[in-house]
RNA sequence: GCGGGUGUAGCUCAGUUGGUUAGAGCACCAGAUUGUGAUUCUGGGGGUCGUGGGUUCAAUUCCCAUCACUCGCCCCA
């Protein structure tokens, strides 16, 4: 028994559960093809220095979460931890600098080797949309606007809110990052150790810490808005000047950092606070260094992820798909007539069930609970009269038809 | 990776202060109804009580380990 359960952390999708993550998929390729962005697929494994050059090496995902193995062939290769890095490998080695701008749209599963909890897999599923070769604010308002539209679509839009921060250019980033660390230094010993340990690895992470001893050293430490460029400011005035045009509601989070390297600028998570620990549902931001750092015509490029697991547990129950109609044949020689009956129905666009087994009352309930909106019975009598008896589930009512007629009348009601 | 909680039928859960054949509802199968579903009635199948070890005359119950799930931390979608 134990060998037959799904590795830790991996899920199967059966019917109901599929059916939600259809919606989000579906929902969120819609709106993005409004907004002109084109589906993508990149292979859900890539060589292990794709990931490792781009989300840095300190981060958590490339030092203890990535599904790496060697193949046959002796190469090291990683489950896709994310879908970004990917993308920006695809438009290196697909040479696509060429048709700049360019907008992705994509999903699939991801992978990261992680403790499960609730809206925590091993094996993921994210929505993703991704704009390179647009340094323009422009690019950033678009993004987030297609993630709400998503969202509204969606109709999760009012559980969620839009923390939205800037991490600045590499200049600001870097001032800032050095007095922060100085400044954090001098508290060391009054430190968590948890934010000892980001002190080298990634402290502006410390001023999110949830710890309180923590809390109170943050309170008093250097504001990240005092060391932004003129440029880097006005970028993200134009950002939530744009946001605000539009009506999209956000909330400023100076402590919204990213977790991977490649982030600068503006950085956006939507939120909410129905997961338990895991609030963020789409996020993401601008990473302009990324193409360049590997090894790629340096590009600007901004996006985002979606949690597709995280968004399908806030969704409403998705509309039922639709019903059936049941052909029930009696007998052999209704066995054939009733085989083409069905195929006639399906090239009609109807979904159709065929009753293989059973008596009459055994396929009927089977249709019934197949929510089934009509049978088809044809038996020994019906082929005498050249009729199927059509069996409406709804209102219990039947009438003979002629065979050649069941298509033409199922179609009048639906 | 760290800390807490939980594992009894396909599902939701009772129960056993350690003691003969472990229960319910729903679901499933069959019959009432060999050509008519949903309702109803009757009957039935299904559990190594997560797994392994220990204590005991006796363990589903107590202890340990392990696995899975779950909540939080780290981090993230």
């Amino acid at each position: 028994m134990a060998s037959l359960q799904p590795v830790r952390g991996t899920h199967d999708l059966l019917p109901d559960e599929l059916r939600r993550h259809r919606k989000v998929i579906e929902t969120a390729r819609h709106v993005a093809s409004l907004y002109g962005f084109d589906q993508v697929a990149t292979p859900i494994f890539e060589f292990t220095d794709v990931f490792r050059r781009t989300l840095g090496d300190t981060s958590d995902v490339v030092t203890k979460e990535m599904y790496t193995f060697t193949d046959r062939g002796g190469e090291e290769v990683t489950l896709r931890p994310e879908a970004t890095a990917g993308i920006a490998r695809a438009f290196i080695s697909g040479g696509l600098a060429q048709n700049l701008p360019l907008k992705f749209f994509t999903h699939g599963p991801m992978f990261r080797y992680e403790r499960p909890q609730k809206g925590r897999l091993r094996q993921f599923h994210q929505i993703d949309v991704e704009i390179l070769g647009v340094a323009e604010p422009q690019a950033d308002i678009e993004v987030i606007a297609v993630g709400a539209q998503i969202l509204d679509a969606l109709g999760v839009r009012d559980k969620t809110m839009l923390e939205l921060n800037t991490l600045g250019d590499a200049e600001s980033r870097d001032a800032y990052r050095t007095v922060l660390v100085e400044y954090f230094s001098d508290h060391k010993d009054a430190l968590s150790d948890d934010s000892k340990n980001r002190l080298t690895r990634n402290p502006l992470r410390i001023l999110d810490s949830k710890d309180e001893g923590d809390r109170r050293i943050v309170a008093d430490a250097p504001l990240f808005p005092d060391y932004l460029t003129q440029a880097a400011t006005e970028f993200f005035a134009d950002v939530t000047g744009g946001l605000d045009a539009l009506g999209i509601a956000y909330t400023l989070n100076p402590k919204l950092v990213r977790g991977l390297d490649y982030y600068g600028h503006t950085a956006f998570e939507f939120t909410t606070d129905a997961l338990g620990a895991q609030g963020a549902v789409i996020a993401g931001g601008r990473y302009d260094g990324l193409i360049g750092t590997m090894g790629g015509q340096p590009t600007p490029g901004i996006g985002w992820a979606g949690g597709i697991e995280r968004l399908a547990m806030l969704i409403a129950e998705p509309a039922a798909d639709a019903r059936p109609i049941a052909v029930i044949p009696m007998g052999e020689a209704a066995q054939a007539v009733g085989l083409k009956l069905a195929a006639d129905l399906r090239h009609a666009g109807h979904r159709t069930d065929m009753g293989y087994r059973g008596n009459l009352s055994k396929r009927m309930k089977r249709a019934n609970k197949l929510n089934a909106h009509a049978a088809i019975i044809i038996g020994d009598d019906e082929l005498a009269k050249g009729v199927a008896t059509v069996r409406d589930f709804d209102d219990g009512e039947q009438s003979e038809v002629p065979l050649e007629d069941v298509v033409a009348s199922l179609a009048q009601e639906g």
